[in-house]
DNA sequence: CGTAGACTTGACGGCATTCAAATTGCGTGG
DNA sequence: CCACGCAATTTGAATGCCGTCAAGTCTACG
């Protein structure tokens, strides 16, 4: 890696959720430590099944987690940006990733390899508690995951994820662009891009949103968190 | 509580994949400071949304952890059994319950309040060690359950779960004890008990397994394995 | 034996998927 | 600046799994 990167590297590591607060020396050690990978649109960063070499985290480009049926289907469980750590859940000896990781656009990850972390994690009792956290919190996002899978429709997930972009103030008349392709929006709302397709339409139709390619206007948001909460009373 | 149950906890704390291997006299102290609780049979051990007192350890009977909805709908994520400690993702400062737990059969439990807890965490590192394998193998639970309702249809869920509760080296022939009634092993399953009986009939009319009552017998691991795998082929 | 709870079965309808085809968006070469 | 072509997205029509409603059956147990 560059000399030019490196500082960016120290940047990147240090704004990392699990290694935020560090020393500098620490993060110097790190930086020396972790493998830099470039990972092209469509590739996998590691497949499901295989070893664990450690953790990675995202240092350009988008990268989503996702499970693959032997019939071709596929569910998106997350999809990473810059900065996000990924695979922490396969750290432990002998664990093996329990889902696939491809790269949505051209990418470069670093790995942390799983030795090396351990070593750290012993020394540093703070990245335990800043790991414990950031599991606990991946643990929330598949909660509502599955919750959005069991217990509502295609409308009003797209409705909740709509929501979940805007932030909590969302007001009339505010705007947000999606950051990823409508396909993969779908793989990760677990529907089709047809499904998510007649779902924006159907938002759309009834004045909740306005859809003008990767840019939607949230209309009337006190609705769509009406239709979100599972509302099914149509027009 | 009564004297003669302070061994019982002291070895239900000892066996409890958090604190194994801890001294006596953490685990002493432990049972000092944790809240015993009876919990009939369908009452809730705690709400979703609720503040996080700690974390729990069922002592005796059953409780399950499901996700609600609106319009009344339940997802179950987890039943947990005698020994298991839930709610460990709700442990940090302010945290809230993620989801509602239910005793599914006359329970006792008891409540390791996060405070003390989190006190016993910074003095013996190895419990962080624990609760992170713990942590990660809870979002392994979960991406399985993705899994199943994205990927899979009701036969294979149900094909899987019976598989899992053989263990690996299932025989043909084996028999396995249904755990729980079927209503539950429904809303695990992520579906109604009408359409899990009729998958139960569907996999016993191509006799891959024989049904009486909650004994199940495995008479065919290997298309069970198939139809697990989302093999659709039917007859 | 009778009752309550657990489970099963049948009929019907809806949301989402699938397959197929049309249409739009947009980067690139002319 | 415009046309071409691929990729992304939308739309239409048919099918299917599963959920709902409503009876019916089984079973443990008093």
């Amino acid at each position: 890696m560059a000399i030019a990167d490196r500082s960016a590297l120290l940047d990147l590591l240090s704004r990392s959720p699990l290694f935020r607060g560090l020393p500098g020396e620490d993060l110097s050690a790190l930086a020396g430590i972790v493998v830099p990978r470039v990972v092209a649109k469509g590739e996998p960063v590691f497949l499901e099944g295989a070893p664990s070499e450690g953790f990675f985290l995202v240092f350009v480009g988008k990268v989503k987690i996702v499970k693959l049926s032997p019939a071709g289907k596929e569910q998106t469980l997350h999809v990473h940006g810059r900065g996000e750590p990924f695979a922490e859940a396969a750290l432990e000896e002998g664990a093996r990733y329990p889902a696939t990781a491809i790269a949505v656009d051209d990418s470069r990850v670093v790995l942390v390899p799983r030795r090396e972390f351990q070593r750290l994690l012993a020394k540093r009792p703070a990245i335990a508690t800043n790991l414990i956290a950031r599991l606990s919190q991946r643990i929330r996002q598949l909660v509502a995951l599955v919750e959005d899978l069991a217990l509502r429709e295609a409308p009003a997930r797209l409705a909740r994820y709509l929501l979940d972009l805007a932030g909590e103030g969302a007001e009339a008349g505010a705007a947000v662009m999606l950051p990823i392709r409508k396909v993969e929006l779908a793989a990760l709302l677990g529907t089709r891009q047809e499904t998510l397709s007649r779902a924006l339409r159907k938002l759309a139709d009834r004045r909740v949103i306005r859809v003008r390619g990767a840019k939607v206007t949230l209309l009337d948001p006190n609705r769509l968190a009406d239709l979100a909460a599972g509302e099914t009373a149509d027009l």
